[in-house]
DNA sequence: TTCTATTTTGACCGAATGGTCAGAAAGGGG
DNA sequence: CCCCTTTCTGACCATTCGGTCAAAATAGAA
């Protein structure tokens, strides 16, 4: 059967389909939604036949609470790894630019976040108000500390991570708008988007 | 008839249900993307039947044309505003403001546009490529005049025009995480977002 | 009040959409 | 090669969707 969401897949065949399916919905649900996704639409993209994709998943919500799920895992991961330990300068750049790295290299990811979001995070709120709110807190504690121990300048934590995630997820959410403005520059928009903002941001936390 | 766009209404009758229909359609466009909203949600949101509705408007398309148009004519005037004469750090400044401003008062224009840019842009890509880009543009020669003339610091400006646009829009469209992580200081969140960005930028810019 | 132009509605249509199912076609261990 | 399990398909179904249309209801100027 393979229903129930294939929770983790046993065949090769079960591997490697179920692998396509989510593969061709991530880029299916970032672009268009999940209203505006049709099921033919990600099994087409997976090259598969639509009966034979809800062979691997019960429907379309399953395909993408799954998505979200895996995506809600990782999502934070690198605002995990800032710690109070060591240079608070490093710790904060050095956040920018694990997040500006995965506007890059996970641009559908960014976008299917961005949409849920947009569309008053329906699926996911009780992930923000609970584990996504609780880590913020707790780093917001210690750019605090920072802060009062005179490390970085006395600026709102709260908002230092809003502009964060607004500028670095930007050059995911917006690419087309930044590559077109960018003209021929925009090849190289990540490696100028790392140099500014890396200044910005060491401008706005030097005490 | 009043078909093809009822250009623009005549009648009392007419005024009243297109802006009732516009505003409606904004709401619901802003929250689900143009395929992810029906003709019939738009219709209940408005509170007409929908052959109503389309004696009004063409199709759903000839409604979202109007949308987009509309907001693209008025999008960029912050932006315009901004000139070489006056000093440097208040224009700047002031276009954050202004751009804030708009977040707070207009989210659902907001998020219509990066609805619109997530999918692509597929509808408005000539406007970007086109008149956005040129202002934008001219703007970058502005502030890289000032930064040669030592007035304010030596910054990329299209990346400054992007990290306003980010960060300020991010109030909009990401509001929803914004005041679940606020949690009771949401309700001041655009006071203390117009203070910590231009903070933020006034400490970039400093030469 | 009358008469016409405007507005509204219900009934309808073809296409698309999410999903089901019985059976045919592979897979693959023994 | 056999035989059972897994995989896949075409045909189908109910609902929703975008949109049409003829006719009924209503405005509102004369």
């Amino acid at each position: 059967m393979a229903r129930a969401a294939a929770s983790r897949a046993k065949t090769r065949i079960q591997k490697e389909k179920t692998g396509a399916i989510l593969e061709a919905a991530l880029e299916v649900f970032a672009t268009y939604g999940f209203r505006g996704t049709t099921i033919d639409q990600i099994a087409a993209q997976a090259g598969l036949s639509k009966p034979n994709l809800l062979y691997y998943f019960d429907s379309k919500e399953a395909i993408h609470a799954l998505l979200l799920e895996d995506l809600l895992d990782t999502w934070l991961d690198p605002l995990r790894e800032m710690e109070h330990d060591g240079d608070p300068l490093d710790e904060i750049t050095g956040y920018v630019i694990r997040k500006l790295e995965m506007a890059r290299d996970f641009p559908r990811e960014s976008r299917l976040f961005a949409n849920e979001i947009l569309q008053g995070a329906p699926r996911i709120l009780d992930q923000i108000s609970g584990p996504l709110k609780d880590l913020v807190d707790s780093k917001a504690a210690i750019i605090r500390a920072w802060s009062a121990e005179g490390r970085i300048a006395d600026i709102d934590p709260y908002h230092l991570i809003f502009s964060i995630w607004a500028t670095t997820q930007h050059y995911a959410d917006f690419d087309v708008q930044v590559s077109v403005v960018l003209g021929d520059k925009a090849d190289t928009r990540f490696e100028a988007a790392s140099q500014y903002l890396t200044t910005l941001f060491t401008k706005v936390l030097r005490p």
